[in-house]
DNA sequence: TCATAACATTTGTATGATACATTTAGTATA
DNA sequence: TATACTAAATGTATCATACAAATGTTATGA
């Protein structure tokens, strides 16, 4: 049904979304492509029909598809036309590390089970990987054991210059988001980290509290140090996973045509 | 010394270069930021400005910015300026696995042993990885012992479909790349990768072969699938990399303001 | 004096338009 | 049957305009 009278029928800008054209066509688009009424290896209109029977430029017609081929649903070839893609190549993917997205991605209930969560003094290590220029500064310990379907996948260690967050230690983290309560409640917001990814084996102490059954269990840790937008860090975590749940996955691809390549992360759970 | 009057009289287009405008004036750029002229803090010329004594659109010198911007270089804030950046703060990682490269980047000597190099039936497993049609196809196999510092690494074993590459096992793998080879004389350009990585113990036997000293060693196992540029599969490479000489980095970011996260993925040698 | 309002500047976003290059597929011609 | 031509489609480079949003400065009034 991918044909100009069904487009010109089915598809209608709404000026009052204030929701720009590009977007609502790249949206109109995907729900078709969903609800198999665009099907893979359809010939999708030429820009120009396009052009001529939204009434709009080919820039944005093009803006348009551009998003679509970044996903992946759509595959253009110069001299031949753009065409609905056979599968999904690349799924947008989007590792900026929310634990409980991420583990429902992958099909699985997320929770989370707090160890411990109090003020402290930094330790020699915590302040050098917060960048903490005075001796003794107070922060903000957070240990977590985080789940999927209630099994135990991370042991994770956070910590927060307590300056940054005064009155934190007041949530219960085992139910709000980290991230939100820090965005939300302290105006920090993340704008890079810096993750670190190592193997090793794990030692028999935290083999126990992830609940291991075997004694010899491969694990990554995991170091993170997030930054705000002007570059000051505010958080440290360190973690261990267990390797046997948890896999990580690249996917590299060249910018076709431009300079640089492209990496999406995934983490992906084993059953 | 970030003046009209400098960029006036420094900068000059060449048409005849056959190099659009905007990638001159970011290359432009770029050198003066190297060479010292353009300091770091600096405020860039305004957009309109240099519009006005460029003689080009404003779309042209977005176009420009948006490259610094997307390298690390400028700082853009709006109602206020472009600012040349403190430093950079992201190198342009480039991991499109290539070992040699990779390497080098790291600071070490990279060298290779090739310890087999033959053609042999694909296995099941490997005859799955490559989507291989039919039961019983040859396939190019490598296995090849990389070294950083002529110390062992990565051990790594590389299938090939032998129809793709008829004559391949005539080359000498611990002087040639696999990748140019391929390239260069089968025309199999390397589109995309995906990666799995997976922390493991490695069994004595693959130790003994990396030259470990200790007993129980952490490894990373890595399977690479590599597609050409119309989504069929060439290459199915397995290896064992040393975790105590090697970690990963990834600099998770947000795009400023578009939809999309953006992961830099990097291997790192340890001393 | 100090808070506030108004304004100019600057970058961000959305859109239109044109010209030519490059690739592909089909058609016409020798 | 092979080659040459041509139309069609996407790719790239550029110019133009209008308005939105954030910021810093300046004028105004209590």
């Amino acid at each position: 049904m991918l044909t100009l009278d069904y487009f010109k029928k089915t598809f209608h800008f709404s000026p009052e979304a204030n929701i720009p054209f590009y977007a609502q066509l790249a949206s109109y688009i995907r729900v078709q492509i969903q609800a198999g009424v665009f099907k893979p290896g359809d010939q999708m209109l030429t820009e120009t029909d396009l052009c001529t029977i939204l009434n709009v430029s080919r820039t944005t017609i093009r803006q348009s598809m551009n998003q679509l081929v970044e996903d992946g649903l759509l595959i253009r070839y110069r001299g031949r036309g753009s065409f609905i893609a056979e599968k999904k190549l690349r799924r947008n993917i989007n590792y900026m590390y929310n634990f409980t997205e991420n583990i429902r991605d992958a099909g699985a209930v997320p929770s989370s089970i707090v160890l411990d969560a109090k003020i402290m003094t930094a330790t020699e290590t915590v302040a050098e990987r917060l960048q903490l220029p005075e001796q003794n500064t107070q922060v903000f310990f957070l240990r977590r054991l985080r789940c999927a379907n209630s099994e135990p996948l991370i042991l994770e260690s956070t910590y927060i210059p307590h300056f940054l967050c005064p009155g934190i230690e007041q949530f219960d983290f085992s139910s709000v988001s980290l991230y939100t309560t820090l965005s939300n409640s302290f105006s920090l917001n993340l704008n890079h980290a810096v993750e670190t990814i190592e193997a090793i084996i794990v030692d028999n102490e935290l083999a126990e509290q992830l609940h291991c059954s075997q004694k010899l269990m491969p694990g990554y840790r995991i170091e993170r140090i997030s930054y705000l937008f002007n570059e000051v860090i505010f958080e440290y975590t360190t973690s261990i996973t267990r390797a046997d749940k948890c896999e990580f996955r690249l996917d590299l691809y060249k910018n076709s045509g431009n300079q640089r390549n492209k990496v999406d992360f995934e983490r992906r759970l084993n059953p």
